[in-house]
RNA sequence: GCGCUCGUAGCUCAGCUGGAUAGAGCACUGGUUUGCGGUACCAGUGGUCACACGUUCGAAUCGUGUCGGGCGCACCA
């Protein structure tokens, strides 16, 4: 709808125009403060110019009135308009504020390590990147969900390490196991050391010259944890690639680097410094180990050399300091840098009874992801995460974070959903009336009701394109809103416009529907009754 | 110390490509059924948009500075 009006308007006077909500519904349906602007180069009073553009649009179809009220241009559509757009949706639902983009991107989020179960930290960059993914496959984007496994270096020893220690503990009940300070803690590691028991036989779990088979083992189980709690927040990847199977192309990588990598005190480094990084940066150590930052290297050159349009990357906002150097390697792999762009997720920070609660993936006292969704739910923790800007640091009370009551705006929402299946459930019309109907005349709460309605696509394309993902929970919060005030102001069964206000209700529904599923929730239709 | 980032109602947060009286939810107060689930609706209380200066016809929004919080400043990932 709105880029429609834009093109109206650009056709008229040859410029882009601003378009924006007015503050008041009252005002219309779009408005544009264009009049100010054009002021200073005509040379006339603003309010002068807005009569005049508003007179010019007297002819449209698509406007009903264009108003010019102190210096503003109002813009009120038409009834024609509204009810053409809201049939063809509801006629093609799975097309409804679809689009086709022509551009591949490759999305990479979570990447956490697997050393252990997700915590609620990595919940909240899984939910953001989740969100971007199906925002964006809805806008026709052809883009790919990819997860990179980091299962080499210092932290996978450190687990093959960590389930012995259980073990020589636990199961081999060993006095005295000293554990250094670097390890690891946790429920996960019992099933881990069952599991490697009944797998390899009881030796694995006391050899130290074993470490490192058992850590490969339990990686990849760990990994199945890790996506099988993903999935029960309905979030999938489509690739994953290992950290570990990416070294055979390494000499070939380093060629390609050319002489922005050298050799000094028996390191090697590259000359990030040159790219603007605060130093260069070590790549592989004097014992010959790679660091962190070479297989990150090697996955980015393959990264861009399977050709995607663009690149987007979700890390935590602890690594930021880490975006020059990546930048810098993909430059000096004759790569350009400025098609990765990486989106920060803020910290979050939990609080329990009112004192900051520290978690420590080492100290074993971790919340869960798993176990928040088996508290509150998937839909819950996702409506939670993906209505926070992602740039701002989260704080939240654990005690409040397990209310399901109307404080969680998800019941609210599914709530307006439900009702509408119930009021079609009671209709006395039939179902092919309904879509028949005409939508005219509603009166005035109806057509505010409907425009709220078949804004869906504009924020849908406005979420994505800002990486603001929260746009879309706000908007269904108010939309759920104007369908519950509709609902007591309106009586609909059995009047005589019964039809076609179910119709306008079915185009709410719709919307509702489609912005739930752009964040992995299914709308329901019906709630279930407290107590019985 | 340097860099990034945030600072909006008692709390959790929207609004930020400058524009019409600063918004929502929670909390608090008071109301609403002869009407389709009251898990709802309506109204009210509550704000120097951290502070200062600047740019502008116009600043919560842009710029500079100050203060405060978070994060980073590894050959750890």
């Amino acid at each position: 709808m709105k880029q429609r009006v834009s093109a109206l308007l650009r056709e008229k006077l040859g410029r882009e125009v601003v378009l924006e909500k007015p503050r008041d519904r009252s005002f219309g349906h779009f408005a544009t403060p264009i009049a100010f602007s054009l002021a200073k180069e005509l040379r006339k009073s603003p309010m002068l110019i807005a009569e005049d553009l508003a007179s010019s649009f007297k002819d449209s179809s698509e406007f009903s009135s264009v108003e010019s009220v102190k210096g503003y241009l109002n813009f009120r559509l038409s009834e024609d308009f509204l009810a053409e757009y809201a049939t063809w949706a509801l006629e093609n639902p799975t097309a409804f504020a679809k689009q086709k983009k022509n551009q591949k991107i490759l999305l990479e989020f979570v990447s956490a390590n697997p050393t252990g179960p997700l915590h609620i930290g990595h919940a909240r960059g899984a939910v953001y990147g989740d969100t971007l993914y199906r925002l964006a496959k809805h806008l026709g984007y052809d883009i790919t969900a990819e997860y990179y496994v980091n299962d080499a270096g210092n932290q996978i020893d450190l687990l093959g390490l960590s389930i012995q220690l259980y073990a020589r503990e636990n199961i081999l009940s060993e006095i005295d196991v000293e554990y250094p300070e670097s390890y690891y803690r946790g429920e996960y590691l019992k099933d881990l050391a069952n599991g490697a028991k009944e797998h390899f036989g009881i030796e694995i779990l006391s050899d130290v010259s074993r470490q490192k088979e058992l850590a490969m083992w339990a990686k990849d189980k760990v990994m199945e944890i890790v996506v099988d709690s993903l999935a029960n927040t309905n979030i999938h990847f489509d690739t994953f690639v290992n950290e570990s199977g990416l070294y055979s192309d390494w000499d070939r990588v380093m060629k390609k680097m050319g002489d922005n990598v050298y050799e000094k005190e028996n390191k090697l480094w590259i000359k990030s410094k040159s790219k603007g990084d605060d130093h260069d940066r070590v790549v592989v150590r004097d014992d010959g180990r790679p660091t962190y930052l070479a297989g990150d290297i090697v996955y980015h050159n393959q990264k861009f050399e399977r050709g995607y349009d663009h690149y987007i990357n979700i890390w935590g906002a602890d690594h930021h300091g880490y975006i020059p150097r990546v930048n810098a390697a993909i430059d000096f792999l004759g790569y350009d840098s400025s098609k990765l762009e990486v989106l920060l997720a803020q910290m979050v920070s939990l609080l329990k009874d009112g004192e900051p609660y520290k978690m420590s993936k080492r100290a074993g006292n971790v919340i869960l992801m798993s176990d928040i969704v088996d508290e509150i739910g998937s839909d819950a923790l996702r409506f939670i995460f993906a209505s926070k800007k992602s740039d701002t640091a989260l704080e939240f009370d654990l005690a409040e974070f397990k209310k399901q009551d109307s404080s969680n705006p998800i019941f609210y929402i599914q709530y307006a959903h439900a009702r509408i299946q119930t009021l079609l459930s009671k209709a006395t019309v039939s179902r092919e009336d309904i879509e028949n109907a005409n939508l005219k005349n509603l009166g005035e709460n109806a057509d505010t009701l409907l425009f709220d309605a078949l804004l869906l696509p504009e924020i849908v394309e406005d979420a994505f394109s800002s990486r603001q993902v929260q746009k879309l929970p706000e908007y269904l919060k108010s939309l759920a809103a104007s369908l519950h005030k509709f609902y007591y102001d309106v009586r609909m069964i059995g009047t005589e416009d019964e039809a076609k206000l179910l119709k306008l209700l079915l185009v709410v529904a719709l919307s509702i529907k489609t912005g739930l599923s752009l964040m992995g929730i299914e709308a329901k239709d019906r709630m279930l009754k407290e107590e019985e």
